[in-house]
This record gives structure tokens, C-alpha cells and sequence, in this order.
DNA sequence: GTTAGGG
DNA sequence: CCCTAAC
């Protein structure tokens, strides 16, 4: 090994900027929905600063872009877990339960290793799916801090897993909140109960998943759980033969990138989706939204086939994922390699009291104990590789490795009940730290006061080495979408100033769930004599937007829990904002179209063949009641174009084609219930004309 | 808050 | 999808 040098960098800490509140009709709002695209508007106003410790530390490991390639690591990396597991375990067993799940900070998942995804993804118990009631839900949560991985030590001494649960209601948010600064722990029955299985009943095996993950080919296990390598950065889990449930992980092709889910498909941003989802919040809508949108957890009471689905997850989940496959050299997905490494090891701490720290010192150390505390941000620069991949053999290189410690949250304002449980809190201190982080963020390097733009440069021609002075280099977090005026930064960051004034504060309530169990109720016992399918088509929450966690609905007393977020700059650091962004004309960015999948009409057809063409709401929540993104206007304005396409030529329709057979029930239900409306009318003149 | 319909 | 009148 070569020499350690290690240089820290302060971390100066990190502002937002005022998130405007939405200004949209009440109306708009009062519907369970995420507004990405407001969010990511949100995003372009934020502006963080983040000075970042960085740690330069030396070694001469692989190049970590290298070792994607390296099936050799597969194996590496299980001896490591196994020694990792025994290190782990200050965090109760009831807490983390047998799905050994552990999140540090915001960051939710980077992929570090596919033969890592697969390893934990095989932790799933076995006799998990015998049990009916606890179901099978596949809990696909995804730890932080992630990092690409060098060596197998590496992965040690970070210890950033990706862990699965079998019960839904470690996801979401709760996961998220209050397992923030717990360090992972692997669950070493479940582990070695699934390689049992995977051996035994035929599942691949760890290394054969491994490698056929590497290879980015469709792996589909035999046996639950199954992974499926969607695309290149989107695995899908699915767990037990009911399909009932189902998640997915975002895969950077390096393993380097954020792993956030998004439940919201609104990212206009070009930004790789999975960091725009890890930030996302949804700022007018509801809280069960934007719980949500944090979540990976896939609610195993979903109602309805969500197979069909899966292709459609599949295919818009990570719409960037294909680009980012098929155009490496989109900006979007084109992550200059010193970003990567930026978002490396980044965690987040969740309370600006920092108990994080605590947390994260009573984790192990992992092997490598000789190195810096495990959040302190670490670059290391290495002597050229020895072993670098073909495609860096010509030239020599030097890694640096960045691992930031963690993000300060400023200020936050946190109103709540006292009659609010613990868990509501965590949710809602969970749904301010989302609001204010947002999404579509990136990071911006600041490099002795100036900004890098160039994101092609090396990190050697910018001036990044391990001589840095500690405080010479820096990171803001900056909206990533449409590129902002960056003309306005000032030499340094210390200048930057927030060009909008402060608005009033977006005031998030947890208020998720409360209304649609009854509302269901009311809805289910409604019936009609409508000809067609009695069963209800109930379509699952978009591949991107996981359900609510089942303890949201009965934490009743998280509905009147707000958070303010967002507090006006008023200190010296929290001016230190730039504009970022003309403000547009509306707060309220559009959202994103999100055409309807076949799997989607069949459903909405069938709802509306039984419930009729004026209750929207009822169809909704019947139909799609998971479909967060779906409200009961958009399935009304998609019954209107349904039955227009259906009354025009094939030639004439665009977009995806909808079967034939769906759009003559379109045209037989819209008749059917003209005629209704039609004799309901002349009923009522009749009633009336007694009268 | 929902519905209906134009944009 | 958005917007909004009307209920």
C-alpha cells in the first residue's frame, strides 16, 4: 500500500434558501400527489452550500471505475460481510427485526458493488414468504454512504449495505428517519438462510448473480427472491410468487451514484433520477406523498396485479437509465468522475444536533480501523493504478477519494402535537430535511472560492490533489436541472446570496392516508349493475411512487404534524445564497407527462365500466388509490382521450397503442353511461315535472 | 372537495 | 396536463 496522506477539509456547512410555497389552487393540492416538478423547481432555488472534510488519503487501490468489471470481488465481498456481521449489532434486534435494514443519512442507496445488491438481495429469508401475514413484501432499503468499491476492505470498513427487510414497514420514511444514524447491519441468519436456498432450490447463487448482475443481464431467479437487473442502474426485486410486491434499485453503471427512489415520475430534470429522488419532496401534496417518495418499501396489501406493471416500471421508472446506457455522454448521466467520487461515502445527517455522530461512532470501525473516522470525507490519491482497467491503461492516474461526513441542516422548524408519537416525528423531521434538500440537487466544487464548471477536467488539471489545503476546496449543492445562471456566482461561495426573498414558508403537513379508508368503505359498498368485470382493477402505485408506509394510515396523530421548512436566510451563512434561477412565472412547474400504460387503461376501463363516467374520484380510488400520480382529473381527462382515440382512425392514434378490445369496452362503457346520464336526466325532469 | 369541460 | 367555473 502506499503512503496515507490525509488531508480534512472543513465542512462549512450547508443552507437552503426559503422553499417558495406552492401557490397552486387548494384544490390541485388537496390531491394525494407529488408535485416533482414543483420540487424540482424548489430544487433550482436551493442553494447549499456544503465545505465538505475531505480526506485525502492515499492508496493505490483499483481504480473503483474498474471494478464493475472485477467479478473477482463478488467473492471478496461476501468473505467481507461475514466479517462484518460480526461486528454489527448495536442496533435492536426489534427495531432493524430480521429484515437488518440500516440507513445512515439521506443519501438512500448507491449501488457500490452488484455482487453487494445481490448479496443483500439473497438475505431475504426464506420462510419470509410462507408467511402469509407478515407477506412477503420485499422492503428494498438501501444504505448511504455508499461508495465505489475499491477493495473488499473498503466495503468493511464502511459498511454501507443495502439491506432487505420482509416487512413493509421498515421502508419509507421511518426507515429513513430514524435508522439515519444507526450504521448497517447485515442480518447474518438471513444471509446464510438464503444462500442455503439459493443452493438449494436451484436460485442462483450468490456469485452467479454476482455475475450475471455485472454483465447487465436480465437475472431472474428461480427461486424468491428474485432480482431482476431491469437496466443498468434499475434492479427490480421481486419476492415471492404472489408478485404482490416489488421494488427497485437504481445501479449506476460505476456504482457510484445516489440510489434515491423516486415515487414521483416529475423529474423534468435531466439529473440521473435517482439522486433527484432521493432529495424529493412533495411540497404542496400531502405527506403521504412525500413520505412516500422516500420509501422503498412496496406495500404488500397492494390490491391488484402489479405484474403487468412491472414492464411499465420497468421502462419509466428510470427513463434516464436507458439514456444514460445508450448516451454515456449526456450530461445528465454523464457523471464526471470527480462528482462521482463526490457523492461517494456522502451522508447526511438528518439532525442538525448531529446525534449522528453518536450513532455513527458506536458502529464498527470494519478492518479497516486504522483509517479516518468512517464519515469523515477521505480523498485519497493514489499512485497510478497498478491494476487500472484496459480503458485507463494508457494513461496514469491518481484517485481521490472524497467521502463527505455529512450535510448540516441549518435551521428547522419542526411543529408537532404532543400527542404525536416518536415515529410521526422522525417522519416529520423526514419530510423537512426532503423539503429543504429537495431534488434534482448536484453538487457543485468549489475549488479556492471558484466554481469548476468544467466538468470534463480531470480533478488533476483542476487542482484537486491531495495538496489541497484544507479549505481550498468545497461543495455547494445547486439545482442541476435547467442549468442555472451560473454567471452569478461570486468568487466564492461565501458570497453567494439568495436572490429570492424569503417567501412564506411551505409549512408540510403529515396528513397521508387519513380520508381513504373510509372514503374506500363508502367507495366499495357502492355497486352498479354495470356489465364488465366485477373484480376491481386496482392499479398499483407507479413503479416509482411506493406506497405509504401501513403505519402511516393508523398514526392518525401525524396529521396535524407540520413542519416548516425552509427558514429565511437570517444568518450570515444563510446569505450566502445566489440566485440560482429566474424565478418562473409560476411556482407550480407542470408535471411531467406520464402516458398512461396499457395496464393503466385496462384499469381505468374497467373502473369506469363499473362505477360510471361521472365519479372520478370513486374511479380513482378504486383503481388507482396507489397510483399516487394519478389524480381523478387525470383519469378523467384520460377517459376523455380514450374515448376520442377510440373514435378515431389507428392511423390517427399516437403513443403507445392501446389494444383495440380495451378501446371498444372505452366506447361501449361511454355509451352505456351517456345512455345513464341520459335517463337520469329524465327521471329528475320527470320526478320534478310531478312535483 | 369534485366534476365537467375548455385550453 | 392545466385551469377554472360550477356545484
Amino acid at each position: 500500500m502506499a503512503l496515507h496522506k490525509r488531508i480534512y477539509y472543513g465542512f462549512n456547512g450547508y443552507q437552503v434558501p426559503p422553499t417558495p410555497r406552492a401557490t397552486r389552487s387548494p384544490r390541485t393540492r388537496s390531491i394525494p400527489r407529488k408535485r416533482t416538478d414543483e420540487n424540482q423547481m424548489r430544487a433550482f432555488d436551493l442553494l447549499a452550500t456544503v465545505a465538505g472534510n475531505i480526506l485525502l488519503e492515499g492508496n493505490n487501490s483499483n481504480s473503483s471505475s474498474d471494478v464493475s468489471n472485477n467479478n473477482e470481488h463478488s467473492a471478496s465481498l461476501e468473505d467481507s460481510f461475514e466479517k462484518e456481521e460480526h461486528n454489527i449489532d448495536k442496533i435492536s434486534n426489534a427495531e432493524l427485526s430480521s429484515s437488518g435494514v440500516c440507513s445512515k443519512s439521506f443519501f438512500v442507496s448507491e449501488l457500490v458493488n452488484r455482487s453487494h445488491i445481490l448479496n443483500n438481495c439473497l438475505k431475504e429469508r426464506p420462510h419470509a414468504q410462507g408467511d402469509p401475514g407478515s407477506g412477503p413484501a420485499s422492503v428494498i432499503t438501501t444504505s448511504d454512504c455508499s461508495m465505489k468499491i475499491d477493495s473488499p476492505e473498503q466495503i468493511v470498513s464502511d459498511r454501507n449495505k443495502f439491506l432487505l427487510g420482509n416487512s413493509t414497514r421498515i421502508a419509507g420514511s421511518e426507515l429513513s428517519v430514524s435508522k439515519v444514524s444507526v450504521s448497517c447491519k447485515l442480518d447474518c441468519e438471513s444471509k446464510t438462510h438464503m444462500k442455503n436456498e439459493s443452493s438449494d432450490k436451484g436460485a442462483m447463487t450468490v456469485r452467479n448473480m454476482a455475475n450475471k448482475f455485472n454483465s447487465n443481464c436480465l437475472v431472474t431467479g428461480t427461486r424468491n427472491p428474485s432480482v431482476l437487473l431491469a437496466s443498468d442502474r434499475s434492479v427490480k426485486f421481486s419476492f415471492n410468487k404472489d408478485h404482490k410486491s416489488s421494488g427497485f434499485l437504481p445501479v449506476d453503471r460505476e456504482g457510484v451514484k445516489l440510489g434515491i427512489r423516486d415515487d414521483d415520475e416529475n423529474s423534468g430534470c435531466i439529473q440521473p433520477r435517482t439522486v433527484n429522488k432521493a432529495f424529493r419532496s412533495c411540497n404542496g401534496d400531502r405527506i403521504r406523498d412525500s413520505v412516500s417518495s422516500h420509501c422503498w418499501k412496496v406495500n404488500p396489501a397492494m390490491k391488484g396485479d402489479p405484474n403487468h406493471f412491472d414492464a411499465d416500471r420497468d421502462r419509466n421508472h428510470f427513463p434516464q437509465d436507458k439514456n444514460n446506457s445508450c448516451k454515456p455522454q449526456l450530461p445528465v448521466t454523464d457523471y464526471p468522475i470527480k462528482k462521482r467520487k463526490l457523492y461517494d461515502y456522502s451522508s447526511i445527517s438528518k439532525y442538525s444536533g448531529g446525534t449522528n455522530e453518536d450513532d455513527c461512532g458506536s458502529t464498527p470501525k470494519g478492518s479497516t480501523g486504522n483509517g479516518p473516522t468512517s464519515f469523515m470525507t477521505s480523498t485519497g490519491v493514489t499512485g497510478p493504478s497498478n491494476s487500472s482497467g484496459v480503458e485507463h491503461a494508457s494513461r496514469q492516474r491518481r484517485d481521490v477519494k472524497l467521502k463527505i461526513k455529512s450535510f448540516r441542516v441549518p435551521e428547522l422548524f419542526i411543529e408537532i402535537p404532543e400527542t404525536a408519537t416518536v415515529g410521526s416525528l422522525k417522519r416529520t423531521v423526514m419530510e423537512a430535511v426532503m423539503a429543504i434538500l429537495g431534488d434534482g440537487l448536484h453538487v457543485g466544487v468549489v475549488l479556492q472560492g471558484k466554481k469548476i464548471k468544467e466538468d470534463s477536467r480531470t480533478l488533476l488539471q483542476t487542482g484537486i490533489s491531495h495538496n489541497n489545503k484544507p479549505d481550498a476546496l468545497s461543495f455547494i449543492l445547486e439545482p442541476n436541472c435547467p442549468p442555472a445562471p451560473i454567471s452569478v456566482y461570486a468568487k466564492s461561495p461565501t458570497f453567494l446570496r439568495s436572490r429570492e426573498s424569503p417567501k412564506p414558508l411551505p409549512r408540510y403537513t403529515d396528513a397521508q392516508n387519513l380520508v381513504h379508508d373510509s372514503v374506500r368503505h363508502k367507495a366499495a359498498t357502492k355497486s352498479s349493475d354495470v356489465p364488465g368485470s366485477n373484480s376491481t382493477n386496482f392499479v398499483e402505485s407507479d413503479h416509482d411512487s411506493a406506497p405509504s408506509p401501513p403505519d402511516m394510515s393508523q398514526d392518525k396523530s401525524v396529521a396535524d404534524s407540520k413542519v416548516l421548512v425552509a427558514v429565511p436566510p437570517t444568518n450570515a451563512e444563510a446569505q450566502n445564497m445566489v440566485p440560482m434561477r429566474k424565478p418562473k412565472r409560476s411556482e407550480s412547474a407542470r408535471r411531467i407527462r406520464r402516458p398512461f400504460t396499457v395496464s393503466e387503461v385496462e384499469a381505468l376501463v374497467q373502473a369506469v365500466e363499473k362505477l360510471g363516467t361521472g365519479r372520478w374520484r370513486d374511479v380513482k380510488l378504486r383503481a388507482f388509490d396507489n397510483a399516487k400520480h394519478r389524480t381523478y382529473v387525470d383519469l378523467k381527462d384520460k377517459w376523455k382521450t380514450l374515448v376520442h382515440t377510440a373514435r378515431i382512425s389507428p392511423q390517427q392514434r399516437r403513443g403507445e397503442p392501446v389494444p383495440q378490445e380495451l378501446l371498444d369496452r372505452v366506447l361501449l362503457a361511454h355509451a352505456y353511461w351517456s345512455q345513464q346520464a341520459k335517463q337520469q336526466l329524465k327521471l329528475h325532469s320527470e320526478a320534478r315535472l310531478l312535483l
